[in-house]
DNA sequence: ATTGAAAAATCTTCCCC
DNA sequence: GGGGAAGATTTTTCAAT
């Protein structure tokens, strides 16, 4: 863990909206000279904490026009079963998320899939053969409203600092 | 929509693992010399393929430990009432996805929370006062057994090149 | 359309405050 | 812990294939 002051949650925010930034210019709406600023992003990203960047891309563009997600029970819930299940899982590309849950269900996961053909493939050759699954139901996800990867930081509204004073 | 050729799609696959690479070892992991290869992200960014580029933060470095998902449907569903409700959880910040499903449910939306007190907050004081929402069902993540952002991208398997002749 | 090289701009590292 | 100068990449542009 780590002590994060109010610069350190801005920088992780714009980093979280935009990872192409220079340090220059992260250091500018930081509002900190580009030395400090390059410091501690190689410190947050020493401690893990900023893990890394990656790339966007327009899932529609690339013909994933489907985002189901797939309720599953397992017949046991031995810690074998889980873990031979997850693996088994993990190993697909289509696989985009995999939690383990509470409730009636074991596992809930969302698939990125060109069509129904695909998904039906996908449940059929890979899901289904699991020895450890049981039941399977799947929603569909009509209308992607929001998705976004950056966390929630709890930033300090409007910070204390004297603008024209350190302009 | 776009062409894509099996340069173009290692490109995005590296991209989606690794945004922060120079242009130079991008080239160099998909044989190809960096100014076609800048010319490529370059088109792919501008035709929107490429959406953006972020950074991944640890969500249990920032307190973040629990994942919620929240199936919530609505006393009805008219386009206004979809919209109000959308642009209201939309708003949150710690709303991470929010999905319009087909089933049981009208909504699914997945949040990003520190603890059990954080989350009844947020059905409290967030969910349960939009006007629109009739029920509300909330199911705990155990464990983020996968989450990845990189679309599944149909990659031909092992590319016909010659290497030693390349090389 | 790709390659390779050269020029310009930028970032990163070091040292000082 | 923060600010300023030098070295080193990187991106860009250009001409040639």
């Amino acid at each position: 863990m780590m002590e994060l002051d109010t610069i350190d949650l801005r920088i992780l925010r714009e980093l979280q909206e935009d990872a192409s930034l220079s340090n220059v210019e992260l250091a500018r709406r930081v509002h900190l000279s580009p030395s400090p600023c390059l410091a501690r992003v190689k410190a947050m990203r020493e401690a893990g904490l900023i893990r890394r960047s990656v790339a966007l891309l327009d899932a529609k563009q690339l013909g994933l026009h489907l985002n189901v997600f797939i309720s599953i029970s397992l017949k046991q819930q031995s810690r074998a079963a889980l873990e031979a299940f997850e693996a088994k899982v993990c190993a697909r590309d289509e696989v985009m998320e995999c939690y383990l849950m509470t409730g009636d269900a074991d596992y809930l996961i969302r698939v990125a899939v060109p069509d129904i053909a695909a998904l039906e493939r996908f449940i059929l050759e890979q899901l289904s053969p699991i020895k450890e699954v049981e039941k399977i139901r799947s929603s569909f996800a009509l209308k992607q409203v929001r998705y976004k990867t950056a966390l929630p930081l709890a930033l300090p509204p409007v910070s204390a600092r004297r603008r024209r004073a350190t302009q």
